[in-house]
DNA sequence: TCTAATCCTATTATTATGGTAGGATTAGTT
DNA sequence: AACTAATCCTACCATAATAATAGGATTAGA
């Protein structure tokens, strides 16, 4: 199906979703893998480039984790997509280095393609992370545990 | 990269802008692909769904082609794309069809994924083959032969 | 020194993508 | 009637991306 963002977009908001939730203190990716079946080697890959964009900070050994590295007010959901699965290019001729060769400037559906990718930044960057710990106080959960999503 | 669009979504898209353009007449598929270096074996596959969704209408033999089923200017990219892809849905847990087990109701990062959504199909709706086309004879293409995007 | 944790680099199974291929059917042309 | 240009239908396949798994190195608190 069409504009699918993949595992590791979803399960990295949904990381950092739990960081915002855990304010200062570090977390570890066992405590955040555990409540749900998500393998913690395969979150691992993930946080890497989370780390490496700045967004969050590692902490090594016992007593280690992650904390995020900015106010939960100052991340947008947008950054942390684009930190993981790179620029949101719905279409190749649309990306910055494509060749025009390969897409003549008056392509007429590559303006459709361009603001498509528009609209799901826009969508992307109005939400920070603390938007989503809001919503979460505002309408308190009915069930105990994990709130994340699919496996 | 996230959200990206497949060629068949793409080269839908391209085929009824093209069919847009020729009019009443119909367009052979063997025409429509000569231009550009596709399949015309590929276009057969990404036709079929078309003219199953009533956007278009086939005409066999020598002779035959395809036709727009009904005016450019009530036909959006948005029925093309989703006609060809299905529907737009950037993460499974906000399918129809998805069991609640998987998502839990109180996952947060959903009403995002909801939101890139709806902005997708926003901006894919709002295009008509009307508008591809007449943004065409604005600006005259300087270079003559086709107008397709990459291969 | 033990252990819990982050880090780094491969490897792998599965799935989706992007086609190709073979043929059947239809219908105009000769 | 034969030929040919086209749509149709079904299956198959090679490659790449996805989604993990795995082995191990490093760090640092207890």
């Amino acid at each position: 199906m069409p504009f699918r963002l993949s595992t590791r977009g979803h399960y990295a908001v949904l990381i950092m979703y739990e960081l915002a939730r855990s304010g200062e203190s570090f977390s570890s990716l066992q405590d955040i893998s555990a409540s749900q079946r998500l393998s913690q080697r395969y979150l691992e890959q993930i946080v890497r480039p989370l780390r490496q964009a700045g967004l969050v900070q590692g902490k090594r050994g016992f007593g280690g984790g992650y904390v995020l590295a900015r106010e939960a007010s100052a991340i947008t959901v947008g950054e942390i997509v684009r930190a993981v699965e790179g620029p949101v290019v719905p279409v190749e001729c649309v990306a910055d280095g494509s060749t025009p060769e390969r897409c003549p400037d008056d392509c007429k559906a590559k303006s459709v393609w361009q603001k498509v990718g528009e609209a799901i930044d826009n969508v992307l960057d109005s939400i920070t992370l603390e938007d989503l710990v809001r919503d979460d106080i505002e309408q308190p959960a009915s069930s105990k545990g994990g709130q994340f999503c699919d496996k």
